[in-house]
DNA sequence: TTAGATGCAAATAGTTTGCATTTGT
DNA sequence: ACAAATGCAAACTATTTGCATCTAA
């Protein structure tokens, strides 16, 4: 009640869940890791700075955030793999190289006008978006003989 | 040697792979079937139409679909299975419910002019892109009572 | 002809479930 | 106080692997 609550956990109170510790914590880990992480990787730090926290717990508060929009699963490197993908301000964006998986992201997407357009059309309430590019990267690209 | 060969077919050979029958077959599943298929939906209509094709068959396929940028796999219904979205010309566009899991699709995007603006930016060759937008849909907007 | 792709079945790994216990509000 | 969330460990299920065989080019 004293210490100063993030944006994001504020949205977990207002959505009406409890601030729980597994929740703050997994939250934390996510935010300071930044852009992207996969299950496995929030599941390894999980385990080194909060190890009494269940590995179901992780899931659960995973999906939670997902169905927020605060994260966006995503497939990246393998196929069976989940890559949780920060919103932060709603959105991200980024180019994945379908060869070597490189990621490179860019600020700018310039959707807001047709994420109201959008609103309007369909009468939904939109609260993100993700916009992916697909193609070679620079080293990638020139590997291709073609 | 006579028959068409549709043009996702032909990316696959230009690209050097073999059409096989296992690879034609579950392409002609994901292109008759339109949109949106799970990986349970694509080994269930292979288990009907062509039961000789292994399910290790049908993962590599979508593997190197992926690859090709043929199909994107992403996030709708359970967290644990990928839809796999059709990219016809590279691009596909969608709003997904995060409440009831409602797909909602929409073709513009506007998005060429940034495309090619990131190929310049990161040296880098595009051949496609997914957008999601999240968000509540009509009867899951009027549902919560905020 | 032959490198690449397949099908099979077993192995793996990621995720979910059920339930008694704990915790935030 | 009590509904909601947790942690545990077992159960599940989707996906991958290894290898002998087959096939498209």
């Amino acid at each position: 009640m004293s210490n100063p609550i993030s944006n994001r956990a504020q949205r977990l109170r207002d959505a009406g869940y409890k601030l729980t510790n597994a929740r703050l914590t997994i939250l934390s880990i996510l935010e300071s890791h930044g852009g992207h992480m996969t299950s496995a990787e929030v599941l390894e730090q999980v385990e080194h700075t909060a190890p009494e926290i269940g590995r179901a717990s992780v899931f659960r508060a995973l999906d939670l955030f997902t169905r927020l929009s605060l994260i966006r699963p995503t497939y990246i490197n393998d196929s069976s793999t989940p890559t949780y993908v920060m919103l932060p301000g709603g959105h991200h964006h980024h180019i994945i190289c379908t060869n070597c998986d490189r990621i490179i992201e860019f600020d700018e997407c310039h959707l807001e006008r047709l994420e109201h357009e959008l609103e309007h059309r369909f009468d939904v309430q939109l609260t993100g978006h993700l916009l992916e590019f697909y193609g070679l990267c620079t080293n990638c690209n020139a590997e291709q003989p073609d």
